[in-house]
DNA sequence: AATCTGGTGTCACCCACTGCCGCTCGTCAA
DNA sequence: TTGACGAGCGGCAGTGGGTGACACCAGATT
């Protein structure tokens, strides 16, 4: 079916996921339920779960995608790049659009809700093994080893935690702290070597 | 109260347990439900939650108390040691330990059982949160910085995402790699120093 | 004997999430 | 114009994990 919508309109997915945030802002993700979302949105719960396929992705809206286009990102790093740098630069870019014309608000109340539900950041961990698989493809594709390689493995994981705790860092600042700056210390505590 | 069982009697929390591992393993994890844990061990579902905070607690028992005494591990280690060799240590006495004597049925139909369900494993990475926050205070005390120290959480960071790969890279092999080699390859890889 | 205490059953309930059925309203072809 | 078709939605009943409250019972305590 074509979109049907005029200017002026917006889709029942948007106005769900702008309720979502609304409420998880103001009384905090374990407070709201699916019902209260689907209420201020105007929808049946069926409904709201027609478009997301649990509460959190409500909250978290495309990660699959985002975790993705950071993939994509180190992908498109030219090839004379070694790992680390690649990776700086992939991290840099990501905060550099974050923080330009782009960032939207929904973004900043999102990590928001992040930080202010303890439980749910460490639930966010499980996210990671995708963002995990596809960094080791990432290495594989540049050292001409195998994805599955036991050292690649182990490569991804450490890349992977080493973003995280960048990101942890620059959202405690307020993101004040230069993201460069950050991921170059962290690659010095953290050396990756692929023989 | 104490206790009150005698020789050969067990403890409902026991009887649950034992429960709730066959049935995870005859029909998966997913496919079994809180009641017909409770039904097998002869309570009800109610007290089945008054042993076990929730399902997957029931599968995995006090992982808590085994990432505890991991941290403990580390922290018996002989001072001299590096943090490296200090970690080879560690997870090499936890597997010797494993493999062992004390090596009970219950822990292999945990493995499989983990193993058998993907969407499981991915999900035990919350539980990696307090791992870390235990080593990033054991590297603290050890180099005499503070734990929140933001290199010291990247180092935490990578040296838990090492362990896991290990661990990983150990099952898949059916227990028969040698746990030294892994991680002392996998610490070849991934160099962490605290300048 | 009176009391205390911890493990348990029962019941009622909340909430995330799913299957099924039927309605409606555009679209498009006959 | 008519009728088929499909997408979005509401409603409803149901499942399953998890919780709170209350009453009960059996040992242990005094």
């Amino acid at each position: 079916m074509h979109d049907t919508r005029t200017a002026g309109e917006t889709s029942t997915r948007d106005r769900l996921e702008a309720a979502a945030l609304t409420l998880f802002e103001q009384h905090g993700f374990d407070a709201v339920t699916t019902e209260q979302i689907a209420a201020a949105a105007g929808v049946s719960t069926r409904t709201f779960f027609r478009h997301f396929p649990t509460k959190i992705d409500a909250l978290l809206g495309d990660i699959d995608a985002r975790t993705l286009e950071f993939a994509l990102r180190l992908h498109r790093q030219p090839p004379d790049l070694g790992l680390n740098e690649a990776l700086i630069a992939a991290i840099t870019e990501e905060e550099a659009e974050a923080t330009g014309a782009s960032m939207l608000p929904a973004d900043l109340v999102r990590a928001r809700v992040l930080r202010g539900t303890p439980s749910l950041a460490d639930e966010i961990r499980t996210y990671e093994a995708k963002l995990e698989r596809h960094i080791a493809e990432w290495i594989g594709q540049r050292t001409g080893h195998d994805a599955d390689d036991f050292r690649i493995r182990v490569a991804a994981g450490a890349y992977v935690a080493a973003r995280r705790v960048v990101v942890e860092e620059w959202q405690r600042s307020g993101g004040t702290a230069p993201v460069v700056d950050l991921a170059r210390r962290s690659l010095e505590t953290v050396h990756v070597t692929i023989t």
